[in-house]
DNA sequence: TGTCGCTACGAAATCGATTACGTAACTCGG
DNA sequence: CCGAGTTACGTAATCGATTTCGTAGCGACA
């Protein structure tokens, strides 16, 4: 319980105000060489530090912004909060995570606890309670707000998407480029904004380079999981004329697809090639390492929190979706050495 | 910018003291039913939210803990969290977290802006900083913590760990039980704590059962990668008389095990049974899925949370080390249909 | 009726910083 | 040598709540 040394310690220490300790804290020009270094030392050989409750209440900003998620497993919160972080240390801005795990009621109570903690900034994952199916939106008053990774959102604020056509086009124009002519899309649910995007950049580059585009050839899967992919990969090989290449929605998708090439005794890349979407972690480590499509999530996460601090200094927001490039990943699934 | 509603407002409007407006915010006993009621409907007609920075200052207690981890996936730190906010919502207090992606210096970073923040209390799941190997531990003035899942911490405060060799009893009484003679133990890195704990409570079981403990049937992986697993288990595979059975010290061991096994054209349980640890949601993706020793991740957060809370509300704080009993998941790689 | 004890409320200090403003001391040109 | 301008620092108000303490009003009781 020992008492904190405040402000005024330093200043009656050092032999001035606490105005000046302030001013030589906040790097003030109106304080002279000699009082500024007896100030800092009397700081140093205390230990002082300043209480960022009394600055935020006086300064009306906390230097805090947070991210509003639902992501259940955290699976993707962790690379794009590390954006974001990237982002704000360069304004000295520390980032909070609220993870409502996507209950409403527990989302609504997180917004309300950050407002009233004065956060500086929002980044929302989360459009439950911002954007409701039914009922009022949440007003934000005065605190600047940025989607994330948040399809369909309609308000003025920008908001930031992976670029899922070109990531679509990009593992479509791969597979086309290493000799594959029957090329299988085993899409996520059709409910996803995301796979209908990714459909027009596969269906567009397929087209483009005379490929067949059968409908047993393009899919939707009625879950992301490895079960569904298995399913759906096993009744795409079983079909008359089956594919020589499969691209999935994601890399879980892949997982279950990969098993099920394996299991009808054909090779990968050899018989099938293989590519998913994400870059999760358990890609490079799947027999064979999956080729796929990485979701910038990072930069995503950069760019979301770089202009959620442009519009705290005052900048105006526009409304636009800013759509970041995906990146693809070779791996053996796609090229390996039984491959090409 | 529309200007906040203060309490200064709610008071004037209901034509009472501010300080009146603060007892019946807070639910304290010498306010009159009128007066209460028509602060209320002010309250709630203005829309006013009390400003928590505000209350913080002069309250001296913010109701915000802070989680400390240096988890670079945040694999295990998402359940762990949950825990911490199951304990914590009922006290009405908020839960920070803060990663240092294993980056000592932001590690101290953090813990220095956490402390100026005024949190109540430190759970830490990332002790770099705060016992680090050379240099002095920053010290914690007056603020309670506890740590979570971080082995060897030596302070006089709780330490929540998992009951490592009980697990480890447990997936190898699993095994005998289900008739296994040669079993494996594919343990982690020598140089974790909990792979000797496990190692201890593999040995003694096994022991027990008077069942054979020879030198090739028990090694350390180099990590706890897939890879790592596939190479020992091959090794192990190849033996003059390979095991029946092989117990994993991490679910990815295990997944890369599983590969082995099938890869020599053995059956997954028939010709041996395989079982990890962790329960990481890629073990029931598993094909077959995967047995596990699951880690009681949620609780031992509960646990800590329970604890830290306790500690703030003035509880003395004893050094002990606190063990949660994993629990046995059994799925088809251990029971499957090939198996019994 | 006078006094004591409660109850219900308000005035004002307080938490620990920031900041608008006032003012000595000093500089400098005319 | 004087007045304007600059520099360097202090005084005091302020942010929006909580909390201590004082007191008006009331009923009860002797």
């Amino acid at each position: 319980m020992s008492e904190r040394v405040t402000m005024r310690d330093v200043a009656a220490i050092a032999g001035v105000s606490s105005a000046t300790v302030s001013k030589v804290i906040n790097e003030r020009p109106d304080v002279g060489a000699e009082v500024r270094a007896r100030v800092l030392e009397t700081i140093a050989r205390l230990g002082y530090r300043p209480n960022a409750v009394a600055r935020g209440l006086r300064a009306r900003h906390t230097d805090t912004i947070a991210i509003l998620t639902d992501d259940l497993e955290g699976i993707f919160t962790n690379a794009l909060m590390r954006g974001v972080e990237d982002a704000a240390s360069a304004y000295d801005v520390s980032v909070l995570l609220a993870n409502s795990y996507g209950d409403p009621e527990k989302e609504r109570r997180h917004l309300r606890r950050l407002l009233d903690r004065q956060v500086d900034g929002l980044i929302i994952m989360s459009g439950n309670r911002v954007r409701p199916r039914s009922g009022p939106a949440l007003p934000l008053p005065g605190t600047p707000y940025v989607f994330l990774y948040e399809y369909g959102a309609a308000e003025p604020v920008p908001s930031i998407l992976p670029d899922d056509r070109s990531g679509a086009e990009l593992a479509a124009r791969h597979l086309i480029g290493i000799g594959r002519r029957r090329i299988a899309f085993l899409n996520g649910p059709a409910s996803w904004d995301a796979t209908r995007e990714r459909l027009d950049g596969f269906t567009a580059t397929i087209r483009e380079a005379g490929l067949p585009l059968e409908p047993g050839l393009v899919q939707h899967a009625s879950s992301w999981s490895p079960e569904d992919g298995f399913a759906l990969a096993t009744a795409m090989l079983t079909g008359p004329e089956p594919p020589d290449a499969i691209f999935c929605g994601s890399d879980d998708l892949a997982t279950g697809a990969m098993a099920a090439v394996l299991e009808r005794g054909l090779t990968i890349p050899g018989d099938v090639a293989v590519i998913g979407f994400d870059d999760r972690s358990l890609a490079v480590h799947q027999r064979p390492p999956l080729s796929t499509v990485a979701l910038p999530l990072h930069e995503m996460g950069k760019v979301a929190g770089g202009l959620l601090l442009a519009a705290i200094q005052g900048e105006p927001q526009r409304h636009e979706i800013i759509r970041v490039s995906c990146e693809l990943r070779i791996r053996a699934s796609t090229i390996g050495p039984d491959g090409a």
